[in-house]
DNA sequence: AAAACCAGTTGCAATAAACAAGCAGTTGAA
DNA sequence: TTCAACTGCTTGTTTATTGCAACTGGTTTT
């Protein structure tokens, strides 16, 4: 459908590409919610995305090189998504659009304690945590010296869960 | 019209506001090319927006904060359109943004000269930048101390263009 | 053998975007 | 003072996208 670009603008070319109400949820999903199957991706999704809507995100990610797809070895309908280089490196982008979120957007305390830590980890945690993107992602070897950010991350929203859960009762 | 939000995710939010092809769009050109006026916005457009669409789009970020409109004293019918400390902050992100366009889409160099500045910079300049923005759009008294980054980031677009024009001859 | 799970499709209605034309008023030059 | 150009939009129409619900052919688990 569109291979006439609108501009050579780096951000028109990236809103062309990332510029829609979903994508982006998609990729966030898969890089911070480890979640590599369809249906996983479908019925954990915070936001509520249709099927359609998702399969044809999945698509369009595929074609444009945020993404890769696999066979799962262990089940045989099973696909496993991966994020690439190119997606791994809009971990700035999420840092800086969850750092304006908070400020200015009423968002909950659960779903923006990662988006908090990672502003203030700042660049030198954005590049620890995109290496272990890649260790995740890319089949690259891991280095045991380096503690998981991404199980940090994890971590500290599963304790503000827990914690509120504990409050409500 | 929603005001039912998808989710309290910082990134959804964010998406919410800011998660469409014209948003951004707008809030570049006023912000980097300082266009103030409809006319400005809808002919100067290097995408070529659709008038009902920059009226519309217009509308929204008014709604929600991102911009101003007041009278030009100068023409009765004229309106300006400045942006606000939430806009003003959304340097980052283009930083951010443009940054990624460079590194994996296919620019121009005339568009993304002032995006190799914007990176270059860092932070530090954001910082300059924004305050200049303050001064252009809120009001703010001037620092004479500082050089400004708005004609550093404009002339070395021009220089650019220039540069390109005279070897297409 | 049945139930649950797998990655999606399909059809339809509602919404949004793209395109072209037009509008009531204002301004600046002849 | 007349006329063309300019002002911020609006209107109508066509096309593309989104959202919803049901469904598909196949696989795995119980």
């Amino acid at each position: 459908m569109e291979d006439a670009h609108r501009s050579g603008c780096p951000i028109n070319l990236t809103l062309e590409v990332l510029g829609d109400r979903w994508s982006l949820i998609v990729i966030r999903d898969i890089m911070f919610g480890n979640r590599r199957h369809f249906r996983e991706l479908l019925q954990n999704s915070e936001e509520g995305i249709a099927s359609n809507i998702l399969a044809d995100r999945l698509k369009r990610l595929l074609e444009r090189g945020l993404l890769t797809r696999e066979d799962d070895p262990s089940h045989k309908q099973k696909a496993i998504y991966s994020l690439t280089e190119m997606s791994i490196r809009l971990v700035p982008i999420f840092a800086e659009m969850g750092a304006w979120g908070r400020r200015f957007l009423p968002v909950s305390e659960e779903l923006s304690i990662r988006a908090e830590l990672l502003e203030e980890g700042g660049r030198p945690l954005w590049e620890d945590f995109m290496q272990e993107l890649r260790v995740l992602h890319l089949h690259v070897p891991r280095d045991p010296s380096k503690p998981s950010v991404f199980d940090h991350l994890r971590a500290a929203y599963l304790e503000v869960v827990a914690r509120n859960k504990t409050a409500a009762e």
